[in-house]
DNA sequence: GTCTATAAATCGATAGAC
DNA sequence: GTCTATCGATTTATAGAC
């Protein structure tokens, strides 16, 4: 089910901590503070300090493994498939990037879905190297190990919660081709 | 100066909790468990808490700025100081996976040397853009923004210390050049 | 729905014995 | 150099008034 508008209004200040001082650093005074309240009256909203951070993670792991079943099954070169990838992290982080910043930092503090969040963390890294796989077997992709350049694409996709925020004049569309252009064909001319 | 052998000891064993939990979650508690003493003997070889992070932090961030300022000022082409630079962090990355976590998640629970090191990085990515911005002038990489070539790259070096665990049986000279040919020229056949 | 008050646990750090 | 003991501050979370 998904949260009040009043629950919604402490995860997004909460993401904002997060991702400043890291999930261990944030207390509830400061969640609190961030919206002018009282510590103790954050518990009529939520369970704990653990939920907080587990709808912030879970919410947008689930977003990622949406978007790549459905990319994964459409009828498009490797080529496009991995623009629609890139297409799908650009959006993701610009709609949300003090979430990202969780995502990619405050997982190991999950508790009860700590498991599920690696499960769906493993299905994503699967379904991208497949997709990576299926384009050096159709001739589209270097035949270079495809755990590297998984490793080097996935690697600057999941910073783009740091820089989008320095570069917020940049459009997303925009930014989502130039970064294909390089990441498809590198910066040697 | 450099620290006692002791201390090096404490040190090491507190990078190996900070890259697990990160900074803030890991107690004096668990780093004296982890060498198996009390946290009060911490105290005899380390002034505070803080001493170690600054030590992880700092140290990595100088042999990075020695290393580029090095490469900066070689009488070599773009694509040579570039691939330099690729094998520097595969270098310094592959002897300190534990630190370089800090070095990425930890920074901002620097106090007294917390400026310092945001110079540090500042000078790093100015050298580094230099380089990005010679090269296309030189016509060795394409003429991209330049921010986007630096931002891609330089994501993809930062995580190295994630993935070089992963991969114990890779050579670190066999991954810089694999790196090297994906990052120059990019995955596209 | 927010407050005050407070419980219970844990934190970094110090004092002083050995 | 490590220990026990402990201080003072801070943490998450609860109870109960309003």
């Amino acid at each position: 089910m998904s949260p009040t508008p009043r629950k919604l209004e402490i995860i997004t200040a909460a993401s904002t901590l997060f991702k400043e001082k890291g999930y261990s650093a944030v207390t509830m005074r400061d969640i609190a503070k961030a919206l002018g309240i009282k510590a103790a009256s954050l518990y009529n909203h939520i369970k704990n300090k653990e939920e907080i951070l587990t709808f912030i993670i879970i919410s947008l792991a689930e977003e990622f493994i949406k978007g790549i079943a459905l990319i994964k099954n459409r009828d498009s070169s490797s080529v496009e498939k991995l623009k629609q990838i890139i297409t799908l992290h650009v959006e993701i982080a610009s709609n949300n990037t003090n979430g990202m910043a969780s995502l990619n930092n405050d997982w190991m503090h999950l508790k009860d879905e700590l498991d599920h969040y690696l499960n769906l963390r493993v299905d994503y890294e699967d379904s991208f190297r497949e997709i990576i796989k299926e384009g050096i077997e159709k001739n589209e992709f270097k035949n270079l190990n495809p755990d590297i350049m998984l490793f080097s694409v996935l690697s600057t996709l999941r910073s783009l919660y740091i820089w989008i925020p320095l570069k917020e004049d940049m459009d997303p569309s925009v930014l989502a081709s130039n970064l294909s252009e390089v990441l498809l064909k590198g910066i040697n001319k």
